[in-house]
DNA sequence: CTGGATCCAGTTTGATACTG
DNA sequence: CAGTATCAAACTGGATCCAG
């Protein structure tokens, strides 16, 4: 590119980003970022199924990942994070002893189907993936 | 829930991760953690119209972020995470000196797009977002 | 100009133990 | 059972210097 073009590029990136909502506290890096880390889009699967208490989710976790469990800790700080942002309720019920659940706010319902859909094409598109970084390490020497 | 209805849940969700592709080296964790990190979104939007050097692209990051200038050393990196999954190209003249460039593959292109309508998704429920969020902090005392 | 090498700081995740 | 506190480990991003 040369000097002026770039200059009409970030104008024109810069308009395109205004028209399309992003401003500097816009949530959407948060939450890209959130959907980027380790367990929350695991959590957003299994919480698509129904409520559940903190110790069953963390087990099931436990089933579905390939790698290690989550740790009690973590599982706190994602389903807070997840609440926060209105994704994930929290009931508490009036039992003796109380028991916690966990579910999908509407918003969290949808978040996940957005969420699906890029996953989805990003396992479709694996075997493309895999043959570049094949091609990329062995040209690499 | 209850004992039998989780281990039928389990079930469940591991053959519909099954069924959508899901297995445990599937590349789709690791690129949704490079979309969730700090550069790479906006690294495939300025990407995405045309071709960039180096040095261009660094000064028009910048120029579209608010917050500080991405640093020589995390642009390079970002981009040969990109390359080696077969979304950016990465191409040298045969001038004197060499001009490096860098650019969308087709693969890469469409990435953009599934990206892109995840962020606007989100973008379009900030204001939902930032309402969840300040009751949250205004409830926690 | 591109980008590798070092060194460093902040954040995220995990292990363990403890409280109500 | 749910959650917190503390500590340790790993990872990410950044600053600086240097080489082709």
């Amino acid at each position: 590119m040369e000097t002026a073009q770039i200059r009409t590029a970030i104008a024109a990136l810069a308009a395109e980003m205004a028209a399309h909502g992003h401003d500097r506290d816009d949530p959407a890096r948060e939450v890209m970022g959130l959907l980027g880390d380790r367990w929350s889009t695991l959590i957003l699967l299994v919480l698509a199924t129904g409520e559940w208490r903190h110790a069953e989710l963390r087990r099931t976790l436990a089933q579905l990942s390939a790698e290690q469990a989550i740790s009690q800790r973590v599982l706190t700080l994602k389903l807070r994070t997840l609440e926060r942002d209105g994704f994930v309720f929290r009931k508490i019920s009036a039992d003796v002893p109380p028991r916690v659940s966990y579910g999908l706010t509407p918003l969290g319902r949808d978040l996940h189907g957005e969420a699906r859909r890029l996953i989805d094409w990003i396992n479709a598109r694996a075997p493309a993936i895999r043959t570049a970084r094949a091609s990329f390490d062995s040209a690499e020497d």
